[in-house]
RNA sequence: GGGAGCGUUCCCGAGUGGCCAAAGGGGGCAGACUGUAAAUCUGUUGUCAGUGACUUCGGUGGUUCGAAUCCACCCGCUCCCA
């Protein structure tokens, strides 16, 4: 199966705008292709997952991998999809998360012997010249057909400010650039960077009249439309620190029972035959497909070994079984305890699975707390250091929610 | 530059002097049901203390016994005209 018709397969292919070209020169040529990344956090996230994992898929097929840093383009901010204007991040912050994305690129996708690029738009947006810019590349873009492009349309209720309307030409621009430095022919992204990416492809057919080609992918969504890779607390991370494994692999063995097959395809190198047979699989059977996909992905972010612990854990905290070792722990100091105990409510919050002792006494009141297997009633209820030390202390709220007290 | 509006608790959105910690919806959390799924139903959703106190309605001052609600100025945003 060649590269190409494993993406149709997977349905990772979302738009084309040459579909036989691409096809053909997938098939026959090593073809230098880019993804941009904006550094707006300090860490990447599912979204950007996917991205990275096609680019390894192309990369293995023998392509070659431009990887791109919006250092230049983040001062300006993507308006796509956005409903508001965001905040303005300074260049500072913009470098140190462009370190950060760094450093979590290189374990998806193989930099050595030069077998990918990593570049940085800054070190051609910055020094632009704003009349020559205008002149050689505003020159051919048309504000009326920009009005109409789909990246804009939210933002035509809610005002854009100038500043973000220039993004869809910087990012052209860095076409442009990728193309002539390193024979860059093929620009690729998330499905929402279709408007961004065809322009930088009508640019350089027009300014150099090459061949410039675009593909994007499928966005990572629910069978519901929603987005995923957010939870109440914010994006899933791949940064240990912000998405702990457990949490990260908790995420994925969670999918709802239609989304699994699906992220399967996208997410995972797992063989469609492989897949094909998971996908005859119903109910609680399902269950077993997601502890594949946890781990899968898992591996892939945070090593075999921490893969391995997390399911571990998860097994462990959600089996007959008894405690786990990697739910989040804290460990409490001798001022934590008044007159030789710890209330409840403050050992709630103390931990972190309530946020203030209103709603922890509300989670007790509706029978949500326990510990080890004894449900809390009792708001008063507190703990001795002798309690807490001689076993081990798990705290559960609710049915997924684990952690563990020691001193 | 001229004119008209808007800014409410996580989000949307009611509220136009006391009955407002503030309707309703969404989302979140918990319970029941379950398969660590979805759907559904129930409860809950400012903070601290058990019927009370404190902080909140863009910001700062003011009017008033009393303001999210009135006034002034400031900040931010939207729309119309240029």
């Amino acid at each position: 199966m060649t590269l190409f018709e494993e993406l149709k397969a997977r349905d990772l292919i979302a738009q084309m705008t040459h579909e036989d070209e691409i096809e053909n020169m997938l098939n026959n040529d090593k073809v230098t292709f880019y993804i941009g990344f904006d550094p707006t956090a300090d860490s990447l996230h599912v979204g950007h997952f996917l991205q990275l994992v096609v680019m390894s898929r192309f990369q293995k097929a023998g392509h070659k991998p431009i990887c791109l840093l919006g250092g230049g383009t983040t001062m300006v901010g993507d308006p796509t999809g956005k409903t508001d204007m965001r905040k303005i991040m300074t260049q500072q912050d913009i470098m140190h998360n462009a370190e950060c994305f760094k450093k979590q690129m290189c374990r998806l996708v193989d930099f050595s012997d030069d077998k990918a690029i990593m570049v940085n738009n800054a070190d051609w947006l910055l020094e632009l010249n704003y009349i020559d810019f205008l002149r050689n590349v505003g020159v051919h873009f048309s504000v009326n057909r920009m009005l109409t492009a789909e990246c804009f349309k939210s933002r035509m209720e809610n005002g854009l400010s100038f500043l973000e309307f220039n993004y869809m030409l910087m990012q052209s621009y860095d076409f442009l650039v990728l193309s002539r430095k390193y024979g860059c022919m093929l620009q690729m992204g998330g499905n929402d960077q279709w408007s961004n990416i065809i322009s930088g492809a009508d640019l350089i057919r027009r300014v150099d009249q090459k061949p410039a080609l675009g593909m994007t992918f499928t966005l990572l969504t629910t069978s519901e439309g929603k987005k995923m890779g957010k939870t109440e607390k914010g994006a899933v991370w791949l940064d240990p620190e912000k998405t702990s494994p457990f949490e990260f692999f908790q995420y994925w063995r969670n999918v709802a029972d239609n989304d699994v097959i699906r992220c399967m395809k996208l997410l995972t190198f797992v063989p469609l035959s492989e897949i094909a047979e998971m996908e005859k699989l119903e109910g609680s059977a399902l269950n077993g497909v997601k502890e594949r996909l946890a781990t899968e992905i898992t591996t892939m972010v945070h090593g075999e070994e921490e893969a391995a612990k997390a399911l571990e854990a998860g097994r462990a905290l959600f089996g007959a079984g008894s405690a786990a070792g990697s739910a989040p722990t804290t460990a409490l100091a001798g001022a934590d305890f008044e007159n030789g105990a710890i209330g409840i409510l403050d050992l709630l919050v103390k931990t972190g699975l309530a946020p203030s002792k209103g709603e922890a006494r509300r989670l007790i009141q509706q029978g949500g707390v326990f510990v080890g297997d004894d449900k809390i009633d009792d708001v008063m209820k507190s703990f001795t250091p002798q309690d807490i030390g001689e076993r081990e202390f798990i705290i559960r709220k609710g049915k997924k929610s684990f952690h563990k007290v020691t001193l």
